[in-house]
DNA sequence: GCATCGAACTTTAGGATCGAAGTCTTCAGG
DNA sequence: CCTGAAGACTTCGATCCTAAAGTTCGATGC
């Protein structure tokens, strides 16, 4: 008795740190290049902290990631901030189907309205109302101050060089993933 | 009839390009950086589209997104590669009960094995097994070769300093979001 | 006009996740 | 020993998503 105090057995303890992962991917892969999974890792970390930064602030407001989406697409599509289900669910990855449902909690809260369109009716039309707009607002300030705060660390020259790497980056994968009607699914 | 011809209706079409999304966002709320928006938003769907590019390369081995997470972990924790549910849950960003559901389907398809700790009957083990230590090396070597095509156009220097300000804005995303046992749902 | 085809949404069935409520095991006392 | 408390999973119920099968309306051809 009193044989097996501890430590060796499956736990161990929290994530482990950058320079910790890829010393051990380096461990088990040889041919690995750390300088590309160094970034590749740090952009997988920082958006996924960030996706949970952004979804505590909206959630203060009483609203879901998921329902942030949505708001942001119909602001940016422009005044009189109409889409159809379809295209919306085109531009946030969904299909239809969840599109549909989403589309029905929203109205349900009052930040859309659902209505058909009067020339063809086949069509649906989901407008932003006053409220949901104010949501977006809301969330929107909140949003750029959280991302003002994250950039601090960043002069002007460092935050243009670094968008324009990014920016690189985007039209490569852009170019090699044509991106064939693409789901968005899936974190890393 | 036939006086409603078209594109009037909600029927936009595409995701707008990054600096028309900016440029919009700027129409609608006033204070907002470009500089740091920009920054922004191309993180956002850079991460996107490598998660579907991602999704995309595993599939073709027969794995979801989600169980090549799964690997990724077991191998990274060293050998002999085990882990128990609990901790696999916790550096996943998942619920135990999740993990359950997801080690189940894994142990059908013979990625891993699940069985009780000889020393301790409460806890179980969750074991890579060397056919899902062979998977993980296939993912391995197309999630390395996409990443050394994606970072194509970056000098090496570049990349040193890209990767070093992405690990900057890590460090700060951790001091401002202390994670406080933090679901990593959702994306952007 | 009327039937067919196609487009745009909705409904249905199944899978995955979360939160909360068990269950089983170990450990500390009495 | 037996009881109570805590830990580590698992089960249960509800939610949200996908894929596939409807529905409904509009456009075309005859």
């Amino acid at each position: 008795m009193s044989d097996t105090p501890e430590p060796s057995g499956p736990q161990a303890s929290q994530e482990p740190s950058l320079d910790e992962q890829i010393a051990a991917y380096q461990r088990e892969f040889r041919d690995l290049d750390p300088q590309v999974e160094k970034v590749v890792s740090a952009l997988g970390r920082l958006n996924r902290r960030m996706n949970v930064a952004y979804g505590r602030q909206v959630a203060d407001l009483g609203i879901s990631n998921a329902e942030w989406e949505v708001l942001k697409t119909l602001v940016l599509s422009g005044a009189p901030y109409r889409l159809g289900p379809g295209e919306l669910a085109k531009r946030l990855g969904l299909t239809p189907a969840a599109m549909t449902h989403r589309i029905d909690r929203m109205a349900g809260e009052g930040l859309v309205t659902r209505d058909r369109d009067e020339n063809n009716r086949v069509r649906v039309i989901v407008e932003l109302t006053d409220e949901g707009r104010q949501k977006w607002l809301e969330a929107m300030r909140m949003a750029t101050a959280f991302e003002e705060e994250l950039l601090q660390d960043l002069s002007a020259e460092e935050r243009g060089s670094l968008g324009e790497m990014l920016i690189r980056l985007l039209r490569r994968v852009e170019l090699t993933q044509p991106d064939a009607g693409g789901r968005l699914t899936d974190l890393d």
